[in-house]
DNA sequence: CTGAAAGCGCTAACAT
DNA sequence: ATGTTAGCGCTTTCAG
């Protein structure tokens, strides 16, 4: 007859490493041996009959059994602003691969840019007993709350800076911003860069506006107009919007906005009142997701290395805390800026 | 002195319900009544005390553990080709949103296109004891191989029809797409339109291809240009080119991209050409990502309603299995249809 | 090289 | 209303 005990409707009792123990004739002991390829060595026979019981059955093992023997889940946590988001997306995905190749899971978490709703997935997460945890916080670096970090490797990406207790790492946002619009001015001659900026309580976009105020002051230019919105499509449009109302507009020579997703918001309100990128004004921005790459004109950007970047913090959480790392930037030109790119478009591989 | 023999370094033996019972002067027993606010009833006074306790100790319950004894872990897997392509990213958004709701998490597996690999995550997911399954398969509905599903509920999403034993869903392929070219028909007089779509061992594409299809018979038209190319901005770059190949190149009046991205990557290489868009090409799309309304011109597209789509699918897996559930499309008017919309941008809220 | 057995922390009978 | 306790499936020490 069936055992109607099992806790949840599993349709039927799953095969258990008894099963298999029992099935090859040796101890359940020697099964995980040779499924773990350890800690102690199994005859090559007995190994074969192993793996011959466990084909024959099924046989595949429960990793909350193991989870709960071991304290750990092979899983790593992965808290984002907005997981929707091109930036975040691009980098989920290297995340997931690099965590991949370490036999490890990815499980992603929306804090929607709420603080509280942070720290409860940290919490949700670190309960769940993940291997390592890897935020991108909506918030100030140092305001981060990570109590429940007890036992929970974090690292902190998209930091400004380090952060006692936590390996960081990111990317070089001053010196990015400061190539960016350096070359608008070097290149281009221009004369007034405007800045399209985020929320001021976010602690990542200082160090992308020191770079655009250092380019301006090494090259004795005056602070262009400052707008200010969120980190989205929709804030880059209201900006282009405010830039441009009232009936003679005085724009600038470039703009410098500090994400993609706010430039091609920008490029956007301006295509609508028929402002010509880059012959009217011309624009940079930082990131450089592929999205970048394919709106009209391209964009030209200081493009984070995301892949890397993916690869160290699933590294710091799973092998080694680090110290700070920065990343930096690599400028790649497109023709928003101004330039003419020779090839008519770069096809990523 | 120290316990030296905790499996890893779990920096110090974490608190569990034992400590907390024994701080409250009660049983295990109660301890997990009140946490899980049941299955038995518990005095007043003695879950204020119980929870002063896990206060005070900072007790966190060990998921694990939780997952081993219920066989069940509140995580739902979710498997698509690529989870940076935008459709799959907001998708998986509002996936992990309603799992939230539900207090699950997420994890995210990528496939890359390969059969193979989705066949592992499927195992590897099931291993580890999800609470369900939901998978947007690369490749044909009925060749996906879910040996694994033994225990696990599985939902298809963008699948294109039933699947005996699974729970599927999915947009209205064929009537979104006849909606599309119906409109570049009877509104904007095409007369030729051309098809950009996907691999054709990819089954989805069937059923925007048949909508295609019947849009011209049902207005006697035949039927334009096919072409065919992945399903990124990169193939519909490339499906550009290809039809802009040669001296005169014979446009149609309008193009019907299977997704947005390929219509983005269309514009692209539209927009390198000085082919004006909806004046010398209408194109529509399908899918309606939030980067449709943001490119130049806007995409009319047909929308498919992905939140509701995400609930659906996390319920199917979560609540009860359903039959093939089918999802109307919206139709979205923009620019690149030749609609003068009224609103210059539609902002999403 | 292999077997026996002790738990990991939790839930939910079954007792009281 | 509360306490006791038997496992869930796995890893690994300790004996053979």
């Amino acid at each position: 007859m069936a055992d109607p005990t099992a806790p949840r409707p599993t349709t039927r009792r799953a095969v258990t490493r008894a099963d298999v123990a029992r099935e090859a004739g040796v101890s359940t002991a020697v099964v995980s041996y040779v499924i773990n390829d350890g800690p102690r060595p199994v005859a090559a026979t007995t190994a074969a009959r192993v793996r011959e019981a466990v084909e024959r059955l099924g046989y595949r093992p429960n990793l909350s059994a193991r989870a709960l023997r071991l304290g750990t889940t092979d899983l790593i946590g992965l808290i984002v602003p907005d997981s929707s988001n091109p930036f975040f997306a691009e980098y989920a995905l290297e995340i997931e691969q690099a965590a991949a190749r370490r036999g490890c899971s990815l499980v992603v978490a929306n804090s929607k840019g709420s603080p509280s709703l942070e720290r409860r997935n940290v919490e949700s997460l670190a309960n769940r007993q993940v291997s390592g945890l890897i935020v991108a916080s909506a918030t100030a670096g140092d305001r981060v709350d990570l109590r429940a970090r007890r036992d929970v490797p974090v690292a902190l990406i998209n930091a400004d800076g380090p952060v006692s207790g936590l390996s960081t790492l990111g990317p070089d946002f001053r010196q990015g911003a400061r190539d960016a619009v350096e070359h608008l001015i070097v290149e281009h001659g221009a004369a007034t860069v405007g800045l399209a900026t985020g929320p001021r309580r976010n602690h990542t976009a200082y160090g992308r506006e020191d770079g655009w105020r250092e380019a301006l002051a090494r090259h004795g230019l005056p602070a262009g107009p400052i707008l200010e919105d969120e980190f989205s499509r929709a804030g880059g449009y209201r900006m282009g919007r405010q830039l441009l109302r009232g009936d003679a507009p005085d724009l600038p020579d470039a703009l410098f906005a500090l994400s993609d997703l706010q430039a091609v918001g920008l490029l956007r309100a301006l295509h609508e009142t028929g402002i010509d990128v880059p012959r009217d004004v011309a624009l940079v921005s930082f990131d450089g997701t592929i999205e970048s790459e394919y709106c009209w004109p391209g964009l030209t950007v200081a493009r984070q290395p995301i892949r890397a970047m993916a690869e160290a913090a699933v590294a710091a959480v799973m092998d080694a805390p680090s110290e700070h790392q920065v990343f930096r930037t690599e400028l790649v030109i497109r023709r928003s800026c101004g330039c003419e790119s020779s090839e008519p478009v770069v096809v990523t591989p």
